[in-house]
Parts: C-alpha cells; structure tokens; sequence
DNA sequence: GAGATTATGGGATATCATGGGAAAATATGG
DNA sequence: CCATATTTTCCCATGATATCCCATAATCTC
C-alpha cells in the first residue's frame, strides 16, 4: 500500500500525542525513517505530512536550481527550515509540536486526511468546513484532472 | 536519515560553545569527520554548514569552471579557503570562530536552520525576518518545483 | 465468538541541551 | 629552553524533555 488513503480522526492526549493511523504507517514502512515528516501548509490551516522519500525527493528536485540561488534559498526555507521528523513509538504514536498544533488549531482532536502520495492533519471541524467548500467548487467548476504526461524521454 | 530538517534554537555559552542538534548530528555521523564544516554565507548574513561529503561535491562542482580561470579562483577563495572544519566535543557542541560569529551577527542564541543538504547558523532574529520575506517572496511568485525527472527518486 | 490488531492512558527511563570546573594543549615572553 | 598565561578540550552534574514500557479498552478479522 503506497498511497495515503481515507480519514482518521484520532486523539491527542495530554502529552501532545497522537497515534499515527495504521495503514498510514503500513504505508510509510518502507521508509528509512521510522516516522513521519511534518511542516505548516502554507495554503491552507493545516499540517502536511509525507514520508522521508518524499523529502529527498523534492532534495533533488532543488538540485536543479543552481546552488546558492535565490529561488533555490527560498524554497529550501519554506519546506525544509519548517519541515520537523516526527519519530513514533513502539505504539505508534507522534508528539505534536506545540507551533504545528497553533497552525492547525487542533487541541484534544486530530484528522489524519490521506492525500495520495502525502496527507494533511487537520481540526476535525476546519476539515470539514473545508472539504465541503471543494466539493462545492469541484461541482460547480467540473474539475477535471490533466491527461497522463508520457513517462520517459530524455533527461 | 540524510537531510538536515527543521529549524533549532540553541544557546550559545559564555565560551562561544553551542550545541549542534542532535538530529543535524545524526545526520552527520555517517561521515568520517566528527563534526562540521562552516564558512561564510556570501548571501546572507549567516554561517553556512555542511558535512564533508557536501564539500567534495563542491570541489566536483567547480570543475565547471576553467582551472586558474578567475570564476575557479574566486568560488574556492570564497568557499575552501573561508571553510572551517569544527570538530564537536562529547556533548555534541562546536565552538563558534569570533569571525564567523561576527559575520552572522550572532551573540547568545544562535538558530540551526535544515536546508535539505546544507543547514545555516542565524541569529534568530535576523533569520525570523529573512524567511518571513522569504515566505511571502515565494507566495507572491508562486514558487513551483520543475516537474520530477524521468529518471531517480522514489516512485 | 475467539484471537489479533489497534488506539489510548500513565508511570519509569533515557536522551538532550546546558552550565561550570579540571586537565591538557597551545601560545607568549623572558 | 623554561616559565607563565591563554586557550581549548574533556569530564561530570543537572533540569527539562522526549522516549520507552506496560496495561487496558475498543475494534477488526477469521
């Protein structure tokens, strides 16, 4: 199971923890990185979450930049300055930093949202707000996604 | 675990020692030196560091440019012969160069900040507003990543 | 319905950041 | 070449934090 999939709405407990939902850790059980990676969106009153392979791939994306540009120092800012390894314990659970949960507004409750290839957490009341308002845009707009882009071809 | 993540805030004492943080450490641990590599950001006002491997990779990098060529001469001045090999002690900490200190403006606290495979030493004041503009730079231009290449990276 | 997996709670333990003193290494001066 | 001063490195102590471990309840699977 590579893609993260479904909601799950699980609880912080007094120390800040919360348990990582378990197919999204079957997910990430390839991973060198026995956790999950978590950084403030920047679109919207959430937190993303991906797995390390994920990072490094977007390490060597900024490897097409040259080294030392401005567009590469400012979105190695955004991302990996704001990006925080979250480990989980035996039981599977994460600590929720304090400024993560400030962005997201989550206190006693947290909605793990898959996303594909990444997730979001988010208050469960903010998601679903926000859920409903893409429904109603995907309705109105008749979202479509592109077409496949050919695989391949030269680098 | 091969990327320097997230930012940490830590003390400097009052013999110019500060602690590397101990996820920037682990990252490091692979490497033969026991420490870091730092120079003078030639961009900002802030310490660029790195691990060994990273300077290799440089060295390899500016091969690019004619050898005794004035780009050559002037990217090794800048880089090779600023950089300094600071070893950390069993704690984990590194003394700060006044020199380097100094470029940064960095007196009490200083802010590791993860850049993927590089990190930067700020003052954290200086850096809270360098990223601020940093963020808001991105948002405006709508900063996007060139498409995944065809070949490398998870799948 | 029985066994396994998962989510949750709380106490014990280990790790980390930090401070200060002792010992070693280095530099300075006669 | 030795004595002294200065710097650097090492070692130990401490508080705060995060991690581990065990126990229990709810859920899912077969």
């Amino acid at each position: 199971m590579l893609l993260f999939l479904s909601t799950f709405q699980n609880k912080v407990d007094k120390k800040g923890r919360v348990s990582v939902p378990a197919t999204f850790r079957a997910a990430l059980a390839p991973q060198s990185f026995p956790g999950i990676i978590a950084f403030r969106s920047f679109t919207s009153a959430c937190i993303e979450g991906c797995g390390m392979d994920f990072m490094e791939n977007l390490s060597s994306r900024t490897d097409q930049f040259d080294l030392f540009s401005a567009e590469q120092d400012d979105f190695t800012s955004l991302i990996f300055a704001d990006a925080r390894q979250l480990a989980w314990d035996p039981e599977g659970r994460i600590g929720l930093p304090e400024d993560l949960t400030a962005h997201a507004g989550i206190t006693d409750t947290a909605a793990f949202v898959g996303k594909g290839r990444t997730f979001q957490i988010w208050n469960p009341e903010a998601y679903r707000a926000a859920s409903e308002e893409a429904r109603q845009r995907a309705l109105r707009t008749r979202l479509t996604l592109p077409a496949q882009r050919p695989e391949g071809g030269p680098a």
